[in-house]
DNA sequence: TAAGACAAAAATATAGAAAAAAGCGGACCC
DNA sequence: GGGTCCGCTTTTTTCTATATTTTTGTCTTA
């Protein structure tokens, strides 16, 4: 009879949606530290001092960087450990016209494919966007924070009709690497003052909700580059 | 006292171009067998049976694969161990569109900005493929390993003057998961008998060197087109 | 037949050993 | 006197063997 052999002794929280393993748990905090620029581009990352940091073994920080390696988030270099993927202006360029590229042809085949329900969500999507939006999210971390996660979740809606999963999943991959450039470039409010990125949004909504092809991928497409461009002015590449 | 543990048991030939840790290795041979059809797609991949046939630790392996997963050869379920990635006429179709897609966004571009260098490492890939192609390659093994080594230089340096490094790793990605179809439905000479695969090669090539970009584009498109349709119908899925 | 416990197998985690690279100091040569 | 090269020490990465946890298949039992 074996008495508590303890179920609940390493996480009684219930720490979000994390899938229980040591890996995925290191995994989500190491990625979460470098899209937020905890860890700066060009960092090399040690991997003892990870493992140390949120007391997992050696192993499990190795695991969780090797799939961060398949977001493009760290790369490797044999024999000589990890580093965070380092920024470019000619990577923001290749990001910015591979997403224009892939969102478009995601976007089409989404407005021709949506039906009543992937309309209803992307109505709620937009809903929580534009609403966030009005309270000038920037100031306070934690709404910038909801900000971003609807924000992706209306662009991720957009194209959520589109069917083809090898698009979305580069599409997602994109979408991702732009968040890394756009949050190096947050603050810098006299730039963001001659522009309405909530207008913006509501131009690619609008369009799409009249199931205006053209005109929503343009409006996109004029989004993607506008926001390229300011990251672009903003960051000290 | 221990013997000769021996640094050189392993491995004292050059083993082609490893970057000497055995996880690559582990990573390159385990790639091999899938690209090779020699894992079925589907199959759960035992990694203590893996370890030991190739004579490595269960980390080199789970490396291995981590490694595999970003290249969506593998995939894995938490807890549940590493799947080969299985195959569906849905995923063929997707890979296709995407593929088609992202190929002749890289080709025009390719075509755009090639200098002479370019053209000249085209004409030469195209040479390697034109002969080998004569020589009715598909029977012997060998032979066809390096068809295909020549098919996808060719392919490659196409789009090789398109200079965005994401478009390249996604189109890279494509094709290889491509590859894995077509590697499948070999020796169907029946249906090959009414297709001349040379020849649409040809078309390609001839086009690019003329800088017909929408030619190119459309050859290339039509090349792409039908080898998924010969794929799928050979192919039991 | 279905529920539950047991046993086997497989996946994940850890700690420490081996190998490789990086850092460092001193000697040697120009 | 200054610079460069060689060897050693230290750090870091990689690997292995073993332990722990989870899942899965089976067999009993009501």
């Amino acid at each position: 009879m074996k008495i508590i052999h303890s179920p609940a002794e390493t996480a009684p929280a219930p720490m979000a949606e994390s899938p229980g393993t040591k890996s995925h748990r290191a995994y989500t905090q190491i990625r979460a530290d470098i899209l937020s620029c905890t860890h700066l581009p060009g960092t090399k990352l040690n991997i003892a001092g990870l493992a140390a940091d949120m007391d997992v073994s050696l192993g499990a920080v190795r695991e969780a960087l090797s799939m961060l390696q398949s977001e493009a988030l760290v790369v490797s270099e044999p024999q000589r450990g990890y580093t965070v993927s380092p920024v470019s202006p000619k990577e923001l360029a290749d990001i910015t016209e591979a997403r224009i590229a892939i969102e478009a042809l995601c976007l089409r085949t989404s407005i021709e494919r949506g039906d009543l329900a992937w309309e209803s969500r992307l109505v709620a999507a937009w809903h929580r966007l534009s609403r966030l939006s009005q309270t000038e999210a920037g100031r306070d971390q934690h709404l910038s924070d909801v900000w971003s996660r609807a924000h992706a979740d209306f662009h991720a809606e957009l194209v959520g009709a589109c069917g083809n999963d090898w698009l979305l999943r580069m599409r997602a991959m994109l979408y991702e690497q732009s968040e890394r450039y756009r949050r190096m470039s947050v603050s810098v409010p006299q730039q963001n003052a001659t522009r309405d990125v909530p207008a913006e949004h509501k131009a690619i909504f609008d369009a799409v909700m009249e199931r205006d092809i053209d005109r929503a991928v343009a409006a996109l497409e004029n989004h993607l580059r506008k926001t390229a461009t300011i990251v672009r002015s903003s960051v000290a590449l």
